[in-house]
DNA sequence: TAGATTGTTAATCGATTAACAATC
DNA sequence: TAGATTGTTAATCGATTAACAATC
């Protein structure tokens, strides 16, 4: 990360003026509550695969307005959100693109690799490798697992499928071998499997758990966990068409 | 657009409070917020799962407490969830597992089929097709399509790949042979063509689109659509362990 | 300059949590 | 009965939106 001018060192407490890249106001709260606004920090992949798209067209700034109107909310909304990047703008021009990108990537974490194993090589941990999105976000599955006999030594992606068992003993090998630590363990195994997996991950040292088995993991307290229901977005849809389905017949009956 | 809480829903009336199973209060509030609160409604699922397998272990009733219990909430927030539905609880008691069951399913819109169209059979398209929990909440996929010709005419789980351009008859095949109409379009095709293929089914009448693919959708206002977001829950994730790693290097510092 | 746009403080809105009476 | 639990109102918390000065 550079420092490029525009940063405001000035209003930081120096260490982690330079460590987080936040604007003071948000280290300060972050003391007390430990945590940035999460509907923010969700939106920010968003915002950065438009600003992506746009910088392909050969712009080099961008405004809250343009990405506001992207995905219909506020332009103020838009800029609190980049904000928490520690990111300023130039009124009337909006945000360089090249810094934006710069300044979102870092703050999420997406300019470091993530050197992750995936258990369960089914449809979904499948789609998982083969969506070359996550490897822009620094996304690297070393190793892939899976339960199923019959898919042992398979390749996948260019990775060789290996039983679960081996879990300890490849953490093991990318230590030594490599030197890189195993930062991420995904699951995608089945709901039943996932508990049992995710205590091999952790004792082989993840220290983040993407977890899309639809399970509540018992988990110690310092390992961060985010679990992905797809059912919450199903349930959003269905109960809202349920809804509309009847205003419709009310509104006929009246 | 849709789904930004802002879609203007007609205010409900009354007489509504029969028809949406809801209790009277929430049907006022209703009047002036115009949404249901939809974090309440994104828990149900979890929710759901759980009692249904405490059903499984010969339960007949469950309280709010074993339910916060299980997902690290509090009770109140569990009560205040489940009262969306519709159900009332006996003090000391809890729940009657077989109403509440039959209340979130009914409030989900789980408990009435959702025909669909799923468009894009690769291993998301697949991992859907293939997980049964959705076929529980009702979905019931009538059709898959795809753009690759080399797919054509391959069966996934019991369903012929159709191409794209075939989703007006086939739709049309559906009204006519069975009555029934298409509810829903499944959007799991790559973000480049997502737009084309939202054109399509909601041509071909779908009042719903559950879309995979990370592109802002142009939708018609009488059609609800839903995002599935899988960078989402990356980005809290990557974003956690990044602060984290600061924080730990930040403490071995002082 | 004029007007678009940023950054920030204050006001509003909505969701969570606290408090407590009712009741099985 | 006593105590666990529900249902509801009030208080708090956090996120969004409004208002407005600064500035390019």
């Amino acid at each position: 990360m550079q420092n490029n001018g525009r940063s405001c060192e000035r209003s930081l407490r120096p260490r982690d003026a330079k460590n987080l890249n936040l604007p003071r106001k948000l280290v300060m709260q972050a003391q007390h509550s430990h945590n940035l606004p999460t509907p923010s920090v969700q939106r920010l992949p968003s915002y950065l695969r438009l600003i992506k798209s746009v910088r392909e067209c050969g712009e080099t700034a961008i405004s809250c307005t343009r990405i506001a109107e992207e995905f219909g909310q506020t332009s103020v909304q838009v800029r609190k959100d980049l904000a928490i990047t520690g990111i300023t703008g130039r009124p009337k021009i909006g945000y360089q693109i090249a810094d934006l990108v710069e300044a979102i990537e870092e703050f999420l974490g997406w300019n470091v690799t993530t050197h992750a194993f995936l258990v369960g090589v089914g449809n979904l941990g499948s789609a998982i490798l083969n969506y070359e999105g996550f490897a822009s976000h620094g996304l690297n599955v070393v190793d892939v697992f899976d339960a199923n006999p019959k898919l042992l030594g398979t390749v996948v992606n260019g990775r060789v499928i290996r039983p679960v068992a081996d879990i300890p003993e490849r953490a093991k090998t990318l230590r030594e071998k490599t030197g890189k630590t195993l930062d991420m363990g995904v699951i995608t195994a089945p709901a039943h499997a996932a508990q049992s997996v995710a205590d091999l991950l952790v004792k082989a040292g993840a220290r983040a758990i993407w977890n899309y088995a639809p399970i509540q993991l018992e988990l110690p307290d310092d390992v961060v966990c985010e679990n992905v229901k797809l059912s919450e977005s199903f349930a959003v849809l269905t109960n809202r068409m349920r809804m509309r389905r009847h205003r419709v017949s009310d509104r006929a009956q009246s």
